[in-house]
DNA sequence: TATTGTTATACTCTATAACTATA
DNA sequence: TATAGTTATAGAGTATAACAATA
Protein backbone atom coordinates (compact mmCIF):
# COMPACT_ATOMS: atom_id res chain seq x y z
CA UNK A 1 0.00 0.00 0.00
CA UNK A 2 1.77 3.41 -1.19
CA UNK A 3 2.78 5.34 2.02
CA UNK A 4 0.05 8.14 1.49
CA UNK A 5 -2.72 5.96 2.30
CA UNK A 6 -0.90 5.12 5.52
CA UNK A 7 -3.21 5.68 8.33
CA UNK A 8 -1.19 7.11 10.70
CA UNK A 9 -0.07 10.18 7.78
CA UNK A 10 -3.77 10.23 7.09
CA UNK A 11 -4.26 11.23 10.62
CA UNK A 12 -1.61 13.43 10.77
CA UNK A 13 -2.81 15.70 7.63
CA UNK A 14 -6.60 15.58 8.07
CA UNK A 15 -5.78 16.87 11.79
CA UNK A 16 -3.45 19.52 10.62
CA UNK A 17 -6.26 20.72 8.16
CA UNK A 18 -8.57 20.83 10.78
CA UNK A 19 -6.16 22.95 12.94
CA UNK A 20 -5.39 24.77 10.27
CA UNK A 21 -9.24 25.60 9.48
CA UNK A 22 -10.23 26.22 12.95
CA UNK A 23 -7.01 28.39 13.61
CA UNK A 24 -8.21 30.58 10.72
CA UNK A 25 -12.14 30.61 11.85
CA UNK A 26 -11.01 31.53 15.49
CA UNK A 27 -8.83 34.37 14.36
CA UNK A 28 -11.63 37.08 14.49
CA UNK A 29 -12.44 36.21 18.44
CA UNK A 30 -8.08 36.66 18.65
CA UNK A 31 -8.40 32.42 19.83
CA UNK A 32 -6.45 29.26 18.48
CA UNK A 33 -7.62 26.02 18.77
CA UNK A 34 -5.33 25.19 22.11
CA UNK A 35 -6.81 28.89 24.18
CA UNK A 36 -9.87 27.74 22.99
CA UNK A 37 -9.94 24.36 24.34
CA UNK A 38 -8.87 25.46 27.75
CA UNK A 39 -11.80 28.16 27.30
CA UNK A 40 -14.15 25.79 26.30
CA UNK A 41 -13.59 23.01 29.18
CA UNK A 42 -13.41 26.38 31.57
CA UNK A 43 -17.06 27.58 30.33
CA UNK A 44 -18.26 23.95 30.20
CA UNK A 45 -17.45 22.94 34.32
CA UNK A 46 -17.36 26.79 35.66
CA UNK A 47 -14.04 26.43 36.94
CA UNK A 48 -11.51 24.47 36.53
CA UNK A 49 -8.09 23.90 38.29
CA UNK A 50 -5.14 23.69 36.38
CA UNK A 51 -4.29 20.07 37.08
CA UNK A 52 -7.83 19.33 36.13
CA UNK A 53 -7.16 21.05 32.72
CA UNK A 54 -4.28 19.03 31.97
CA UNK A 55 -5.68 15.97 32.51
CA UNK A 56 -8.97 16.26 30.28
CA UNK A 57 -7.10 18.31 27.71
CA UNK A 58 -3.92 16.33 27.80
CA UNK A 59 -1.40 18.53 27.99
CA UNK A 60 1.37 19.05 30.01
CA UNK A 61 0.72 21.50 33.38
CA UNK A 62 3.33 24.12 32.48
CA UNK A 63 1.61 24.18 28.77
CA UNK A 64 -1.52 25.24 30.63
CA UNK A 65 -0.01 27.65 32.75
CA UNK A 66 0.81 29.51 29.13
CA UNK A 67 -2.75 29.06 28.00
CA UNK A 68 -4.33 30.17 30.65
CA UNK A 69 -1.92 33.15 30.87
CA UNK A 70 -3.09 34.42 27.20
CA UNK A 71 -6.83 33.78 27.94
CA UNK A 72 -6.25 35.63 31.20
CA UNK A 73 -4.52 38.67 29.34
CA UNK A 74 -7.75 38.64 26.97
CA UNK A 75 -9.49 39.03 29.84
CA UNK A 76 -11.83 35.87 28.85
CA UNK A 77 -11.00 34.09 32.09
CA UNK A 78 -9.90 34.62 35.78
CA UNK A 79 -7.30 32.37 38.33
CA UNK A 80 -9.13 32.42 41.39
CA UNK A 81 -7.85 30.65 45.18
CA UNK A 82 -9.60 27.59 46.13
CA UNK A 83 -10.66 27.63 49.27
CA UNK A 84 -10.26 24.29 49.81
CA UNK A 85 -5.92 24.13 48.60
CA UNK A 86 -4.18 26.99 48.49
CA UNK A 87 -2.01 25.96 46.27
CA UNK A 88 -4.64 25.16 43.79
CA UNK A 89 -5.95 28.24 41.53
CA UNK A 90 -9.30 27.39 39.90
CA UNK A 91 -9.77 28.87 36.39
CA UNK A 92 -13.14 30.16 36.15
CA UNK A 93 -14.28 32.09 32.88
CA UNK A 94 -15.39 35.57 32.51
CA UNK A 95 -18.46 36.71 31.25
CA UNK A 96 -16.79 38.19 28.13
CA UNK A 97 -14.93 34.70 28.42
CA UNK A 98 -18.32 33.28 28.18
CA UNK A 99 -19.70 35.09 25.36
CA UNK A 100 -16.17 34.66 23.26
CA UNK A 101 -16.42 31.08 24.11
CA UNK A 102 -20.10 30.78 22.60
CA UNK A 103 -18.87 32.54 19.47
CA UNK A 104 -15.93 30.73 19.10
CA UNK A 105 -17.85 27.56 19.33
CA UNK A 106 -19.73 28.88 16.43
CA UNK A 107 -17.12 29.32 14.54
CA UNK A 108 -14.87 26.25 15.38
CA UNK A 109 -18.35 24.14 14.40
CA UNK A 110 -18.57 25.75 11.21
CA UNK A 111 -14.67 25.17 10.24
CA UNK A 112 -14.62 21.26 11.65
CA UNK A 113 -18.47 21.35 9.27
CA UNK A 114 -16.42 22.89 6.15
CA UNK A 115 -13.79 20.50 6.63
CA UNK A 116 -15.64 17.01 6.92
CA UNK A 117 -18.00 17.79 4.39
CA UNK A 118 -17.09 14.69 2.24
CA UNK A 119 -18.68 12.81 5.50
CA UNK A 120 -22.28 11.99 5.72
CA UNK A 121 -23.36 12.56 9.42
CA UNK A 122 -23.07 8.93 10.11
CA UNK A 123 -19.80 8.85 9.22
CA UNK A 124 -19.00 11.44 11.02
CA UNK A 125 -20.30 10.13 13.92
CA UNK A 126 -18.37 6.52 13.07
CA UNK A 127 -15.32 8.98 12.97
CA UNK A 128 -15.68 10.68 16.22
CA UNK A 129 -16.57 6.79 17.51
CA UNK A 130 -13.32 5.44 16.25
CA UNK A 131 -11.46 7.91 17.48
CA UNK A 132 -12.93 8.31 20.93
CA UNK A 133 -11.61 4.42 21.50
CA UNK A 134 -8.30 4.99 20.34
CA UNK A 135 -7.29 8.11 22.30
CA UNK A 136 -9.34 6.28 25.54
CA UNK A 137 -6.41 4.56 26.62
CA UNK A 138 -4.55 7.54 26.98
CA UNK A 139 -7.76 9.55 28.97
CA UNK B 1 -21.69 17.12 23.84
CA UNK B 2 -18.63 18.12 26.00
CA UNK B 3 -15.77 19.55 24.43
CA UNK B 4 -13.47 16.59 24.79
CA UNK B 5 -15.95 14.70 22.81
CA UNK B 6 -15.47 17.19 19.72
CA UNK B 7 -14.23 15.63 16.94
CA UNK B 8 -11.63 17.81 16.23
CA UNK B 9 -10.50 17.31 19.37
CA UNK B 10 -10.72 13.72 19.25
CA UNK B 11 -8.14 13.61 16.11
CA UNK B 12 -5.91 16.03 17.28
CA UNK B 13 -4.73 13.52 20.42
CA UNK B 14 -5.22 10.51 18.56
CA UNK B 15 -3.02 12.13 16.08
CA UNK B 16 -0.43 13.03 18.32
CA UNK B 17 -0.40 9.74 20.06
CA UNK B 18 -0.05 8.30 17.09
CA UNK B 19 3.38 10.93 15.81
CA UNK B 20 4.69 10.44 19.68
CA UNK B 21 4.52 6.50 19.64
CA UNK B 22 5.91 6.52 15.71
CA UNK B 23 8.77 9.08 17.11
CA UNK B 24 9.20 7.05 19.47
CA UNK B 25 9.18 3.68 17.35
CA UNK B 26 12.28 5.02 14.89
CA UNK B 27 14.09 6.56 17.19
CA UNK B 28 16.50 3.41 16.79
CA UNK B 29 16.94 4.29 13.13
CA UNK B 30 17.82 7.88 14.18
CA UNK B 31 14.48 8.74 12.19
CA UNK B 32 12.17 10.99 13.12
CA UNK B 33 8.20 10.89 11.28
CA UNK B 34 8.69 12.96 8.79
CA UNK B 35 11.99 12.30 8.08
CA UNK B 36 10.59 8.69 7.36
CA UNK B 37 7.78 10.30 5.49
CA UNK B 38 9.86 11.64 3.00
CA UNK B 39 12.61 8.24 3.03
CA UNK B 40 9.38 6.24 2.60
CA UNK B 41 8.21 8.11 -0.52
CA UNK B 42 11.40 8.12 -1.92
CA UNK B 43 11.90 4.74 -1.58
CA UNK B 44 8.72 3.59 -2.92
CA UNK B 45 9.08 5.83 -6.25
CA UNK B 46 13.00 4.99 -6.45
CA UNK B 47 13.53 8.89 -7.00
CA UNK B 48 11.24 12.22 -6.93
CA UNK B 49 12.00 15.58 -7.13
CA UNK B 50 11.44 17.77 -4.12
CA UNK B 51 8.56 19.59 -5.91
CA UNK B 52 7.09 16.10 -6.12
CA UNK B 53 7.82 15.47 -2.47
CA UNK B 54 6.46 18.84 -1.35
CA UNK B 55 3.39 17.82 -3.29
CA UNK B 56 2.30 14.34 -1.93
CA UNK B 57 3.31 14.88 1.27
CA UNK B 58 1.53 18.23 1.63
CA UNK B 59 4.80 20.15 3.01
CA UNK B 60 6.37 23.33 1.97
CA UNK B 61 9.22 22.79 -0.71
CA UNK B 62 11.17 24.85 2.45
CA UNK B 63 10.51 22.14 4.65
CA UNK B 64 11.34 19.34 1.88
CA UNK B 65 14.76 20.91 1.79
CA UNK B 66 15.23 20.44 5.50
CA UNK B 67 14.26 17.29 5.29
CA UNK B 68 16.04 15.82 2.91
CA UNK B 69 19.07 17.51 3.93
CA UNK B 70 18.87 15.73 7.23
CA UNK B 71 18.42 12.27 4.84
CA UNK B 72 21.30 13.18 3.02
CA UNK B 73 23.32 13.90 6.20
CA UNK B 74 22.65 10.39 7.30
CA UNK B 75 23.35 8.65 4.00
CA UNK B 76 19.97 8.12 3.25
CA UNK B 77 18.79 9.84 0.00
CA UNK B 78 21.41 11.56 -2.50
CA UNK B 79 20.43 14.32 -4.28
CA UNK B 80 21.25 13.94 -7.84
CA UNK B 81 20.92 16.22 -11.07
CA UNK B 82 17.71 15.92 -13.55
CA UNK B 83 18.63 14.97 -16.59
CA UNK B 84 15.54 16.94 -18.43
CA UNK B 85 15.82 20.03 -16.48
CA UNK B 86 18.66 21.36 -14.86
CA UNK B 87 16.60 22.93 -11.73
CA UNK B 88 15.41 19.78 -10.55
CA UNK B 89 17.18 17.85 -8.09
CA UNK B 90 15.54 14.36 -8.07
CA UNK B 91 16.01 12.62 -4.57
CA UNK B 92 17.04 8.94 -4.43
CA UNK B 93 17.11 6.65 -1.77
CA UNK B 94 21.24 4.82 -1.01
CA UNK B 95 20.95 1.19 -0.38
CA UNK B 96 21.33 1.85 3.02
CA UNK B 97 18.51 4.39 2.62
CA UNK B 98 16.81 1.42 1.53
CA UNK B 99 17.20 -0.63 4.73
CA UNK B 100 17.29 1.73 6.64
CA UNK B 101 13.81 2.20 5.06
CA UNK B 102 12.52 -1.19 5.22
CA UNK B 103 13.23 -1.57 9.27
CA UNK B 104 11.54 2.00 9.68
CA UNK B 105 8.44 0.73 8.02
CA UNK B 106 8.54 -2.49 10.30
CA UNK B 107 8.50 -0.71 13.88
CA UNK B 108 6.82 2.37 11.86
CA UNK B 109 3.67 -0.40 11.49
CA UNK B 110 4.34 -1.67 15.26
CA UNK B 111 3.80 1.53 16.47
CA UNK B 112 0.76 1.92 14.69
CA UNK B 113 -0.22 -1.14 15.33
CA UNK B 114 -0.32 -0.76 19.37
CA UNK B 115 -1.85 2.47 18.74
CA UNK B 116 -4.73 1.30 17.00
CA UNK B 117 -4.63 -1.40 19.54
CA UNK B 118 -8.32 -1.00 20.30
CA UNK B 119 -9.66 -1.27 16.65
CA UNK B 120 -10.46 -4.33 14.57
CA UNK B 121 -9.18 -4.42 11.54
CA UNK B 122 -12.85 -3.90 9.88
CA UNK B 123 -12.62 -0.70 11.92
CA UNK B 124 -9.26 0.20 10.97
CA UNK B 125 -10.11 -0.10 7.47
CA UNK B 126 -13.42 2.20 8.01
CA UNK B 127 -10.85 5.04 9.72
CA UNK B 128 -8.68 4.45 6.92
CA UNK B 129 -11.33 5.35 4.30
CA UNK B 130 -12.78 8.47 6.13
CA UNK B 131 -9.44 10.00 6.81
CA UNK B 132 -8.76 9.93 3.22
CA UNK B 133 -11.59 11.49 2.22
CA UNK B 134 -11.35 14.00 4.21
CA UNK B 135 -8.23 14.74 3.07
CA UNK B 136 -8.89 13.93 -0.71
CA UNK B 137 -9.52 17.63 -1.17
CA UNK B 138 -5.92 18.71 -0.30
CA UNK B 139 -4.54 16.13 -2.58
C1' DT C 1 7.19 13.41 50.85
C1' DA C 2 3.97 14.53 47.31
C1' DT C 3 1.36 17.87 44.67
C1' DT C 4 0.07 22.55 42.28
C1' DG C 5 1.53 25.90 39.77
C1' DT C 6 5.41 28.15 37.72
C1' DT C 7 9.75 29.30 35.20
C1' DA C 8 13.30 28.13 32.08
C1' DT C 9 15.13 25.90 28.16
C1' DA C 10 15.54 23.49 23.98
C1' DC C 11 13.91 21.35 20.12
C1' DT C 12 10.48 20.45 16.52
C1' DC C 13 6.96 21.96 13.50
C1' DT C 14 4.65 25.42 10.73
C1' DA C 15 4.28 29.55 7.96
C1' DT C 16 6.15 33.34 4.95
C1' DA C 17 8.99 35.95 2.32
C1' DA C 18 12.77 36.61 -0.50
C1' DC C 19 16.55 35.00 -3.22
C1' DT C 20 19.27 32.04 -7.28
C1' DA C 21 19.37 29.51 -11.19
C1' DT C 22 17.14 27.81 -14.54
C1' DA C 23 13.10 27.31 -17.89
C1' DT D 1 7.46 35.51 -16.52
C1' DA D 2 7.20 31.25 -14.07
C1' DT D 3 9.22 27.30 -11.64
C1' DA D 4 12.67 24.33 -8.55
C1' DG D 5 15.25 24.68 -4.96
C1' DT D 6 17.16 27.31 -1.17
C1' DT D 7 17.88 30.47 2.79
C1' DA D 8 16.28 33.12 6.57
C1' DT D 9 13.22 34.21 10.17
C1' DA D 10 9.54 34.10 13.30
C1' DG D 11 6.00 32.01 15.73
C1' DA D 12 3.61 27.98 17.60
C1' DG D 13 3.73 23.38 19.56
C1' DT D 14 6.07 19.80 22.40
C1' DA D 15 9.05 17.91 25.97
C1' DT D 16 11.87 18.13 30.35
C1' DA D 17 13.79 19.63 34.35
C1' DA D 18 13.84 22.25 38.32
C1' DC D 19 11.85 25.36 41.75
C1' DA D 20 8.60 27.65 45.52
C1' DA D 21 4.52 27.21 48.06
C1' DT D 22 1.51 24.23 50.15
C1' DA D 23 -0.48 19.76 51.49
Amino acid sequence: MPFVDNIGFLMSRASGQLVRATNAALGSEGLRVRQYSVLSVVCESGGSSQRELAAVLGLDPSQVVALVDDLDAAGLVERRPSPADRRTKVVVPTEAGIAAGERAAGRAAKALEETLAPLTDEERATLRTLLARVTFATR
